[in-house]
RNA sequence: GGAGGAGUGGCCGAGAGGACUAAGGCGGCGGUCUUGAAAACCGCUUCUCGUUCUGCGAGACGUGGGUUCGAAUCCUACCUCCUCCGCCA
């Protein structure tokens, strides 16, 4: 969310800088309500500051023994006037919740302006599409030969789009996070959370998930809570309402966590499979810095998720998205997208953005200056580190050999007792 | 699920209708002293909002309602935590 004060202090370039996101945004309807607001807000203050003073002279005048009454009977009036301004101004506040809550963040000037996909920049490319001497297999058939996945039984249990990871397919699954989570804690700086599955309306409030995508979630039916979509919900709201100190900034956090989304809407055939599930598997990279060095500290998440991909030795882009196609809380987004060579495509496996004090607004997250300034607002960054479902697919397809058998990137075998390929059944 | 107890500033904690100021402590900041530091001593230090901004005003004591001229304090509903019992990996 916004910052009340910033939107009136320069409302113009704000509309403005929000228009490339949404031409359709104005900003005129929570400028009038804000205006409204503020006028009342001093009436009402008026009339209590009214109301302190004379009701202290009633106590002195009691404590003398002498008549209060008319007093009283004069500030029973100023009461019910303050009490009549203050549901007005009740009504105000919640239309003007329910207007920022629908404003996105403000793009980042470097954000390139467009509305849909084709409008990204590219950033990085790494590794080259591997060829084929033979028809490669997609990860259906590869994990069919090889028995890895059970789309059918998943749909037995749950419905469709809940795939099941059998044997080789769980522990190659399971080695891909064990890896991650490594790279990140013991290498990268990055504490582990395993955070709860199932958040409060509030922390989905917080990172920018309600009120506007309810839709997209799962709820429970009997408790006022929700599976979460991503490990980001909980890592957001963490240090919710806290005041952090500066010299403790930029807090880095991973996570492992399931996912799980609702995709209300039809994707086509080519997203059949591991591409588009209801749950899947993600190890998630989150930091809290300042304003100050957020930009950089983003620059290093995008490095930090590239290197993953690269030491699995998969051929990858990064992309700066444009305007457009970023998500709600986000002023600045880099994607990075592998190869999937039987969708000939490009497909995310990590998203990195940098939310600003978008969430930090929503969450009352703060931090004491060093030099004692007023509290400020911290930023937040989020990134997948990665989302491992999707990564499979890429995995398989990219590692295959003419007879089914999948090839196991170096760095996963000492995570699989030292298997250099996974056969197909016979 | 049952029965009790408790939620107060960054942290601990007092306050139980009117002293216009939420005591006191810890921590933090500044100063005195010191070669430097520690200790000791002296100050300063809750947050939010409005505003015509060196100032003024309003609000906030888990959250929302209510009673009252006046609520941290009384009533009410809800939330959270703790202790014990029950159930359970």
């Amino acid at each position: 969310m916004l910052d009340i004060r910033f939107v009136r202090s320069q409302p113009e370039e704000i509309e403005q800088k929000l228009q490339r996101r949404d031409p359709s945004i104005s900003l005129r309807p929570l400028l009038d309500l804000d205006a409204r607001w503020r006028e009342l807000i001093f009436q009402s203050e008026e009339l209590k500051k009214k109301r302190n003073e004379v009701s202290e002279l009633i106590g002195r005048l009691k404590k003398e023994k002498k008549d209060a009454s008319q007093h009283i009977a004069e500030m029973k009036k100023v009461s019910d006037e303050i009490k009549r301004l203050d549901g007005e101004v009740k009504q105000l506040d919640e239309a003007i919740h329910r207007e920022m809550c629908e404003l996105p963040n403000i793009p980042d000037d470097s954000v390139p302006v467009g509305q849909t996909k084709e409008d990204a920049v590219l950033l990085r490319e790494w590794g080259e599409k591997r060829q084929f001497p033979f028809q490669p297999r997609n990860h259906l058939e590869l994990a069919g030969l090889t028995g890895m996945l059970d789309f059918a039984r998943g749909a037995k249990l749950a419905e469709s789009q809940f795939p099941i990871y059998v044997g080789m397919g769980a522990l190659l699954e399971w080695a891909l996070l064990s890896f991650m989570v490594d790279v990140h804690t013991r290498e990268n700086g990055y504490t582990l959370i395993l955070p709860p599955y199932l958040v409060n309306p509030q922390s989905m409030f917080t990172s920018g998930n309600l009120p506007k995508f309810e839709g997209d979630l799962y709820k429970l039916r009997e408790n006022d809570l929700y599976l979460i979509p991503t490990s980001e919900v909980p890592l957001t709201s963490f240090h919710r309402d806290e005041i952090l100190d500066e010299e403790n900034l930029p807090l880095k956090y991973a996570s492992y966590t399931a996912c799980f989304r609702r995709e209300a809407g039809t994707y086509g055939a080519e997203e059949r499979g591991l591409i588009r599930v209801h749950q899947f598997n993600k190890v998630e990279m989150y930091k809290v810095t300042t304003p100050e060095t957020s930009e950089e500290e983003l620059a290093s998440l995008v490095r930090d998720a590239e290197k993953l991909v690269e030491r699995l030795g998969l051929h990858y882009r990064t992309r700066l998205l444009p305007t457009g196609d970023m998500a709600l809380q986000s002023a600045k987004t880099f994607d990075v997208e592998v190869w999937l060579p039987a969708q000939k495509a490009y497909y995310e496996v990590s998203s990195c953005s940098n939310c600003k004090s978008f969430q930090a607004v929503r969450g009352n997250i703060r931090y004491r200056p060093k030099d004692g300034g007023k509290n400020r607002y911290v930023h937040t960054l989020n990134g997948s580190g990665l989302a491992t479902s999707r990564l499979l697919v890429a995995l398989l397809e990219t590692y295959q050999q003419s007879d089914g058998s999948i090839v196991v990137p170096e760095e996963l075998r000492r995570y699989l007792w030292g298997i250099e390929a996974i056969k197909p059944k016979s």
